[in-house]
DNA sequence: CATTTCACAAATATCCAATATTTTTCAACA
DNA sequence: TGTTGAAAAATATTGGATATTTGTGAAATG
């Protein structure tokens, strides 16, 4: 029992289903507002009327897919609006988040911070050039660590559980600026390495303000 | 169907359930850490097992309802950290959307302010003493719009659900507090119409200092 | 010619009943 | 005392069927 490992993981259908819708609309396989027939998705995922229903459902709320009373689903809208404020509460987020980490951190966290600091560096590395897509999603996912981390420590479930929601939908975003090659590598770096200092230095205003600077990268690409 | 009543209304069956499970969860009738078995809640609030089913997913997202993969539903715990946590979290995301609220103020929100903290007064004279579930639902209500419209203004539709989100989880700490008589009224008038004046004068700081003390009242209400 | 109306097709929401899979229970067993 | 392994209970999934709503286009109206 001590060592039981996690049973918890994508064993239903629907888990499953999701998992690979969540995926084609982070790689734009489905297009934002585009239509989501019940019909059509089985044919193409599978799954009987009943699973894909509620799979649209989880979806739904994980902010991914849009529902309308008596009209169906649709991939939520993508626009520079909607990355602007996906963004924003997702800055907003992490920067909490982060200050209450910093207030109770521990070595096993500052730990933690240096590994996920150690794997995106690696994976930012292999992701320069022309990736492929398996490249990409492992990229993505180191990404997705090192955002997680910095909040891992805050204590509040509640907040753990936002950021994650809100790095879910700001992926799209960021593969699509990866796929434009519009992301400047050498500053992520540079504001990486800064980050992960001032973090084990406890310099929490200096960590505050270079995650502001990563995040700001990723709404305005191209001036700064 | 099973509920004849207002079809005119654009309510779907899944919607309806979920207002019903949501209010007794949020007045207690249903417990917390309560199991929630599908056929026994069919037997109670009617509906087929599939839109049970999306009913439970849809207050999993909400947060009121938690699902094990394989082990089903049940209502979510209700602790005294999650309360401190539920409340951190919407103090949070009220002050954030409070400040934005009041860079972007323009008249029509200064007067839905005022007329949201009119009505709440009223419903808060009302619901003193020993008031029946309607009373305290209309005074609930009346809360749940004076919070709404703090950040109606902040111009993020992501900010303005989780604001209402955080709420909803809210609802059943403080419905317990005024069964328990343990709200201090007259403190809350004067806190209420503080923050109202506060909005008004435009000055941010104190409007924040407001929120934060009728918050912490309804975390430690017998200390404040 | 523009607009309204209405029937029909498509899509969505819901339900009933049945099967498969997984947990939980509990008593026999070493 | 602790383990094992069926039986029982609960959950997950499916298929097919029906009601309800929405969208579309042609005929009717002014």
């Amino acid at each position: 029992m001590l060592f039981g490992k996690n049973k918890d993981q994508d064993d239903t259908v629907v888990a499953m289903l999701a998992a690979a819708i969540r995926r084609d609309i982070s790689f734009g396989a489905l297009s934002p507002d585009q239509k989501l027939k019940i019909e059509e998705l089985r044919q193409r995922y599978g799954g009987s009327n009943h699973s894909m229903r509620e799979t649209l459902r989880l979806l739904t709320a994980e902010g991914m897919v849009e529902a309308t009373a008596q009209r169906g689903f649709r991939v939520t809208s993508a626009t520079e609006d909607d990355l602007r404020d996906i963004l924003m509460m997702r800055l907003h987020v992490e920067r909490f988040g982060l200050m209450r980490s910093m207030e109770r951190a521990d070595v096993a966290w500052e730990g933690s911070v240096i590994a996920a600091h150690h794997a995106l560096r690696r994976a930012e590395e292999r992701v320069q050039g022309d990736p492929d897509d398996l490249t990409a999603l492992e990229w993505d996912e180191a990404c997705r660590v090192f955002s997680a981390t910095l909040v891992a420590a805050s204590g509040s479930r509640r907040l753990i559980e936002m950021q994650d929601k809100f790095y879910n939908q700001s992926r799209r975003f960021r593969l699509a600026l990866l796929r434009e090659a519009r992301l400047d590598f050498a500053a992520r770096a540079k504001d990486q390495d800064a980050l992960r200092d001032a973090i084990l230095a406890k310099q929490t205003d200096h960590a505050i303000a270079r995650l502001e600077d990563i995040t700001r990268a990723e709404i305005m690409p191209d001036t700064g």
